[in-house]
DNA sequence: ACTGACAC
DNA sequence: GTGTCAGTG
């Protein structure tokens, strides 16, 4: 998923810690509900379902997860995607085939039994559909957070709004909002501290990488990240085989980008996705207003319709000053 | 994602 | 305190 910054990015990202991340933080909702869908799961893979079998996994992990941040001063908003450029088409359709699959190999592991092959390919099934969309803007209003609809790439529109200062940093555990120009962003901040890899456990923190840092130090422009972006690949081009980051920047620092796409790839025409990182559909169509959670409202979706326990939902609220039958809180920031 | 219980 | 496991919906 998104382009392959990693190794490029590895000697500027900044480990943080929440505390130190208070502000607005712009968070590409698509992104955050496929972490949460893909990680809250039982050992052989079923997502947390209501007693009518609608998944739930996002709604718990965007209740604990959320309230969690804004405890911390950290005032979250959520913004969806529009509709994907054209050329994401073959993206769209490798995943949709790659989910197919993965459905087949669930089904077939949970038949023989084999629950950790039943888990990895439940994972790799994982789907956001429109219910879940919808579910989650219900459950991100009901808390008072803004949600932002995106014209294109909810990643573009971070970028826009990060630059723009209205908010302070994107959200993403992709590095695509740097291609789209966002000064900031900060990786794991939807994930939990702790994560299972393998049997054994590892502390994920939070990083922030600050563009300016990527570019100074590899002492490339905007326009060159974008170019090794392109020949590495990303959701809108397939890449250029066996190139990868280091070679990507080699062969962009030597000027060797429009001739290498020649090579390699004859019938790829790069500009409408230079163009589209570059200039990408944005709006200046939001509002940016934190109002005060309804708990009530809260209560009544989470326990009434997708059958959370009281109990876990009121305590996932109490740090935020909410109590049942408290239904306003004049200012919790 | 989080929680509670228990081990060390 | 930190680690692991089972459970949540």
């Amino acid at each position: 998923m998104g382009v392959d910054l990693r190794e490029l990015v590895l000697p500027y990202k900044k480990e943080i810690a929440l505390e130190e991340l208070r502000g607005i933080a712009a968070v590409d909702a698509f992104n955050a509900l496929f972490q949460f869908i893909t990680i809250i799961r039982q050992p052989d893979g079923t997502p947390l379902m209501d007693k009518t079998g609608r998944v739930t996994s996002h709604l718990s992990g965007i209740l604990f997860r959320t309230a969690n941040l804004m405890e911390k001063g950290i005032k979250p908003l959520f913004i969806f995607d529009g509709t994907p450029p054209p050329f994401k088409e073959e993206t769209v359709q490798m995943r949709r085939d790659g989910r197919a699959l993965a459905e087949t190999l669930h089904k077939e592991a949970l038949a023989r039994g084999d629950i950790e092959e039943a888990y990895k390919q439940a994972r790799a099934a994982s789907r956001i559909d429109s219910t879940i969309i919808a579910s989650a803007k219900r459950l991100i209003t009901l808390l008072g957070l803004p949600v932002v609809d995106a014209p294109s790439e909810g990643e573009a529109q971070a970028a826009y709004m990060t630059i723009s200062g209205d908010v302070g940093y994107a959200v993403s555990q992709d590095y695509d909002t740097l291609l789209f120009g966002s000064p900031a962003l900060v990786r794991n901040l939807t994930v939990s501290g702790k994560r299972k890899m393998h049997g054994r456990s590892i502390t994920v923190n939070p990083e922030k990488i600050f563009l300016d840092d990527l570019l100074f130090g590899q002492k490339i422009s905007r326009e060159e990240l974008i170019q090794i972006g392109i020949l590495v690949g990303t959701d809108f081009n397939r890449g250029c085989y066996g190139i990868g980051v280091k070679t990507g920047i080699k062969i962009v620092k030597e000027g060797g980008y429009e001739k290498t796409l020649k090579e390699k790839m004859p019938d790829f025409d790069p500009v409408p996705v230079e163009q589209f990182f570059l200039h990408p559909p944005v709006t200046k169509d939001y509002s940016l207003e934190w109002k005060t959670p309804d708990f009530e409202g809260i209560r009544a979706m989470l326990c009434e319709e997708y059958d959370f326990g009281e109990e876990r939902v009121n305590r996932a609220l109490s740090g935020l000053g909410l109590k049942i039958g408290q239904k306003t809180l004049d200012s919790w920031f």
